[in-house]
Order: C-alpha cells, then structure tokens, then sequence
DNA sequence: GCGATTTGACCCTA
DNA sequence: TAGGGTCAAATCGC
C-alpha cells in the first residue's frame, strides 16, 4: 500500500485549482477503494473482537473519505468561494495578475507573506475543516473581524498559555461557505507550541484538564458560527460535545494533525499546507 | 471575584 | 488609504 500511495505524491502537480480539485477527488476515490480491500482483508482476522474493531475502524476512515469526496464535489459543482480561491492562488501562483485591489487577493498575498516583527516568514499551517474544533489545545480567544468579500468573521485565538508561558501559538478561524452538507472552517495555525515543549505533561499536552482543549460551546464561538459547526445542538450537547472532544484528543499535535483531522487543504494536493519557519 | 469573551479602536503593512 | 491583526476596556457567566 505504501508504494501505491507514494506513487500520488510523485506524480507531478496539477496546475489549476480545478486540476488540483480533480486530483484531489481522484486519490480519494482511490482512498476509497483501497479501504474496501483492506475491509475485506481485516475480515479474515480470526479474533472476534480484533475483526470487529478493525472493520470498525476501517469503516470510519471510508466514512471519512467519502465524506471529504462529497465535500470536494460539491465545492466543484459551484464556483469558487473568493476566500478558498483566494488561498489557492496564494499557494500556487507567484504574481497577483489582475485584480489588484481584490480583497481575497489582498488577503492571499497577506497570509502568504505572514511575517514576524522583524520581517522573519513565520511558521503557519492552513487547514480547512469540518472541526475546527478538534485539537487538544487550549485557546483563548483574542478578536474576530469581518473580513472583505467573506461570507463570515474571522474568528482569532492565542494559545491560552501564551501569557503564563509565552507560547507564541496562534490559531485563525474563518468559516466558509455554508453551501455544502456541512460547514467547513479554514483553520490558520501559526507558530508551534512553545508550552508543549517545555511543559511535556503540562500544560497543554496532558489530557488531564478541562482546559487542554479549545471549547467551541457557545463561549467560544460566535453564534452563528457555532450554529453552522454543530447545526440543531442544544446546550447541554453542545457542552457534552467539548467534553467528548477533550476526551477523544490527546495524542501529539501533528500526528493528530495528519492523520486524524478531516482535512483537506485548498489546493487538494496534501492534508495540511505547512510553511516551516525556525522552530519548526 | 475571576476568567473568558466581545467589540471598538488602534497599529502595521502593502 | 484600505484592510487585516492586535489590544484592551467593558461585559458576561460561573
């Protein structure tokens, strides 16, 4: 299998968003397949219980592929939401071309040239998420903004540690269009986690606490916002719902990150769009 | 009372 | 000058 799937990351990239849409749904179908036949082999496994738990297992990953696949889809049915154009040109094009006064393009060109004080290119992340809400860090929200041609506010978040322990953590919220099944986010994660590394158990890698995890309830999103990320809960599950996070997440950040986020970036190619910087 | 969120104002960059 | 990012006082909820 491994060579299978290194065959799609050799292969030359496509040029258009659309072309990368295409590959995207196409290494998704074949994702999708490939979990049919890895079901039916984990179903020779002898062991009652191990069979159980794997064809369990493997039934959540073609969930999860078919799902994205209906995502991308229906995000190829319709014409680009300026803000996921806007971040597919600031991931593959080198000039703004035309449009200069474009607020996407504007915002593309910011992100893509997101700097430190002293000019240095920092470390950031972008995902775009059915769940926003899913890692185990603890954020404090900081500020929301309208942002120009953008259907919803940008959502802005510091590590809740980044005060006590000057992690530099940031996280960016912005929720796209609502025109799919579900919601999706594009997350902006910038700078790691200075907490983590120098407090391994504490504060923010350890399970333990309540805090560990970004609370998307009512507290911490906006309304609107947390009535597109969990349509129809009420409060007493939109509370169960942080807790049932807190307790399914708490294994290290960028494994979380790659393997089990529902993530697809904008440009189709890989799960998470990674920029290192110094630290990284 | 404390901690987290909200939101208008301000700062910075292109 | 416009627009995104951050600050900080006011507000809210526990």
């Amino acid at each position: 299998m491994s060579t299978r799937l290194s065959s799609a990351k050799n292969s030359q990239p496509p040029r258009s968003s659309s072309d990368r849409m295409d590959a995207a749904i196409q290494e998704l179908r074949r994702g999708t397949r490939l979990a049919d036949l890895l079901r039916q082999q984990v179903e020779l496994i002898p062991e009652l219980e191990r069979r159980h738990a794997a064809v369990a297992n493997v039934g959540e990953i073609s969930t999860a592929m078919e799902s994205s696949l209906s995502l991308l889809q229906s995000e190829m049915e319709r014409p680009p939401s300026p803000e996921v154009e806007a971040v597919a040109m600031a991931a593959c094009s080198s000039d703004g071309g035309t449009g200069e006064r474009n607020g996407a393009v504007a915002r593309a060109r910011r992100m893509r040239h997101r700097r430190g004080r002293h000019g240095a290119e920092l470390p950031m992340k972008e995902i775009l998420t059915e769940a926003p809400e899913n890692d185990r860090f603890h954020w404090r929200k900081y500020g929301e903004k309208n942002i120009l041609n953008a259907e919803y506010p940008r959502l802005y978040y510091k590590c809740g540690y980044s005060d006590d322990h000057k992690c530099p953590a940031k996280k960016y919220v912005q929720q796209q269009s609502n025109s799919g099944p579900t919601p999706l986010f594009m997350v902006t994660l910038i700078n790691e986690h200075t907490c983590e590394t120098l407090f391994p158990n504490d504060p923010c890698s350890s399970s333990s606490s309540a805090s560990q995890v970004l609370d998307f309830t009512k507290a911490s999103l906006s309304p609107p916002v947390m009535a597109a990320a969990a349509p129809g809960l009420k409060k007493e599950e939109e509370d169960s719902m942080s807790v049932s996070m807190h307790r399914q997440h708490s294994y290290p950040y960028d494994e979380y990150l790659s393997s089990s986020f529902p993530t697809m970036s904008p440009d189709g190619d890989h799960q998470v769009k990674f920029s290192p910087g110094p630290g990284w």
